[in-house]
DNA sequence: GAAATATGAATGAACG
DNA sequence: CGTTCATTCATATTTC
């Protein structure tokens, strides 16, 4: 039973603060902030944690979107059709609705050996993707075991450097 | 810009081979290609792959937009930096370096690891550093209920690494 | 602790 | 060609 944990860094987490700021600059105007505005709100928001450039821009990004998404849903569409893919079902047309109440769970663990290996990965192999998809991808890279869904990159070669890989009994 | 006339289902995924192909033809840095490369590298392609030359064009350029990574809001690459006041000496005007490195392959370098509070995953494995966190403690935080003081904004820069290898036999 | 959901990030394609 | 959108993936967090 080799369970192997992954090896890549967190993701930026917004903080309350940040978040907040973003929000409200969300709500204002939020046309598409200039490069300067980034700029300046990466140097703000920076004194409130750690932040980049390209997380502004992302943040503002996937707001955008799922807000549009958001309101876009629920027009009488009574055929779902997404099986497997998004589950898009969230309801956040207001401000907050869910933060982040961790106050009191102090939970300094950081590296989560969380591994979910059935987070909604599922594609249903359907004749009109595979139409589509690699016919390598599915007959020599499994073998491998590093058959990624959808976008693999030019690795095979080296086996595992996981350097992390730790087992945990489950 | 409303008008969504591919459906989704059909966005070309290129395969681990044909990636490796334009890659190293980027790489190359063979310019724009010409036409009569775009319809040699199609036919070549289509034997790893269901590949179109829009498809080609489109990474092309994809690709070398997001190598400039001029964009202002360039989600292409995930340059880290740390916003600590100082906003990026944009001391690259060369092409970039891998925008996802392989965490197979060993790419110890590339990544920061001057006060990086991440994971200790990978360079150096404090627990230590887990903890440390936000500066920020007083503020208007307290009307979104409280603080978050463990782990939250933690450096950005990562990459998924699409492994979700797993053997663990249940 | 695993499943479900929320959300940051990567990227092909479209738009100007 | 530069920028933005839409979609999907991976991971963080929440819930059960």
């Amino acid at each position: 039973s080799i369970c192997q944990k992954m090896t890549a860094r967190q993701r930026w987490t917004p903080t309350p603060m940040q978040l907040q700021i973003l929000e409200r600059l969300f709500d204002q105007d939020t046309g598409t902030p200039s490069k300067q505005k980034i700029k300046d709100l990466t140097e703000e928001l920076s004194q409130h944690g750690q932040i980049a450039e390209q997380n502004i821009c992302n943040w503002f990004q996937n707001r955008r979107a799922r807000s549009k998404r958001k309101q876009h849903c629920g027009v009488g569409s009574s055929n779902n059709k997404n099986g497997e893919g998004e589950v898009e079902t969230e309801t956040e047309t207001l401000n907050e609705k869910r933060k982040r109440p961790e106050s009191l769970l102090v939970q300094t663990d950081g590296n989560n050996n969380n591994n979910d290996i059935g987070t909604a990965t599922a594609t249903s192999p359907r004749p009109e993707d595979l139409c589509f998809q690699s016919p390598e991808m599915s007959s020599d890279l499994h073998l491998l075991g590093v058959q990624s869904n959808t976008r693999d990159e030019h690795l095979v070669e080296s086996y595992n450097l996981y350097d992390h890989v730790e087992d945990y009994d489950m």
